[in-house]
DNA sequence: CGGTATAAGTAAACGCTGTTGACTTGTCAA
DNA sequence: TTGACAAGTCAACAGCGTTTACTTATACCG
């Protein structure tokens, strides 16, 4: 039932570290992308991959190494950042819906099927900070950086969350290009420098 | 170590099945509060409340029912989503700072422990749908309800596990007024019912 | 070419988890 | 007093991630 494409050991492929890492990686990326982390046991990967067990240990330390470097094979949020304030928030929102929304990355599927796993959690967590909320920050620079970055975050995330949780359902109710107008606008005022008046 | 004040079995002691039942879901709620849902073994859970092991399944199913009633123990958003159309951000906001990031229920410390336990997920699902996303949708009407609902429990739900991956840090920069007054802001928007022009 | 060091791969176990079924024992009604 | 039934117990299950000691293939070197 496993080991679909990958391929079983049969015993007389030769040996190659590199080779072998590479079909572990394969199998992790691929069973934790379809079906989440917590729910792929280290032995499913391991047979997927026609690879014994312990050999995920050896090149990867634990499943949560496995993970961290599946984790890892992608950008965070490539050219996003970078570019000019203004389009900021609409492009953050082009990237919730084409790539969170849409289920591309192993990152943001892992993420929807089991969402706040505590191996996950930790392995994000640096992650959150180094590639989302810190360089947000400094593109932002201004009084609160941090503490506007990490609104905008909140809702990428929590996006995310949702759409898991949901099923993809309301947030489906609009076409993708109001879904990105809307999240655009909110993002705005997630970034914005001083909350004026406000409402309420 | 553990059954601290919960008192162990002294095998004396009467058999009640309320007390007992009650026993086993004091030492839940406490453990999972304090360390997270999946970080607690059923065992240890046991333990705490001086109980056998297998009386957690006797009585709750299974590790995961008595996570749900210990969850269901406590009202969704009591009173804040009745309220008036025009202070609803408001509440929101508060009910954010004040119960989910000063980690206040039973269902915010868990979350925030194991954010996104499949268990926990599952249990989740059906509440969000349930006691948040729908009423909110019903309470805003209009065009989209749900959807502007999905956008605002995104948030809602993004904060909290922000905080748990950020501990605070970033989110705690403002004080708790200025901090509800934006998140006030910010939800009023994802509740609008058309975006607008919009930014971008 | 033969021998050997070294790394690749294996097998079996460890302690842990949630869960189950068969068992004993206390309690209460007839 | 006795029977029935529920409350509580115990030991085992299968699965998990991980570790240890082991075998075996490969590649280098004399």
């Amino acid at each position: 039932m496993d080991q679909a494409d990958a391929g079983e050991r049969c015993p007389g492929r030769p040996r190659d570290r590199e080779a072998t890492r590479k079909r572990i990686l394969d199998s992790a990326r691929e069973l934790f992308t379809s079906e989440g982390y917590a729910q792929v046991s280290s032995r499913r990967i391991a047979a997927h991959a026609g690879v014994n067990v312990a050999l995920i240990n050896r090149y990867f330390g634990a499943k949560r190494g496995l993970l961290a470097e599946v984790i890892a094979e992608e950008a965070a949020f490539p050219g996003i950042i970078e570019g000019d304030r203004a389009g900021l928030p609409r492009r953050l929102a082009e990237h919730v819906v084409n790539r969170v929304l849409a289920g591309g990355t192993p990152l943001s599927r892992a993420l929807e099927h089991s969402a706040g796993d505590p191996d996950l959690v930790s392995v994000h967590q640096e992650r959150l900070r180094n590639a989302i909320i810190g360089p947000l920050a400094e593109a932002l620079g201004g009084p609160d950086a941090r503490a506007r970055a990490s609104l905008a975050a909140s809702l990428l995330l929590g996006v995310g969350l949702v759409r898991r949780i949901e099923g993809a359902g309301s947030l489906a109710e609009h076409d993708a290009e109001r879904l990105i107008r809307r999240l655009a606008r909110i993002i705005e005022v997630c970034l914005e420098e001083d909350p004026g008046a406000g409402a309420a």
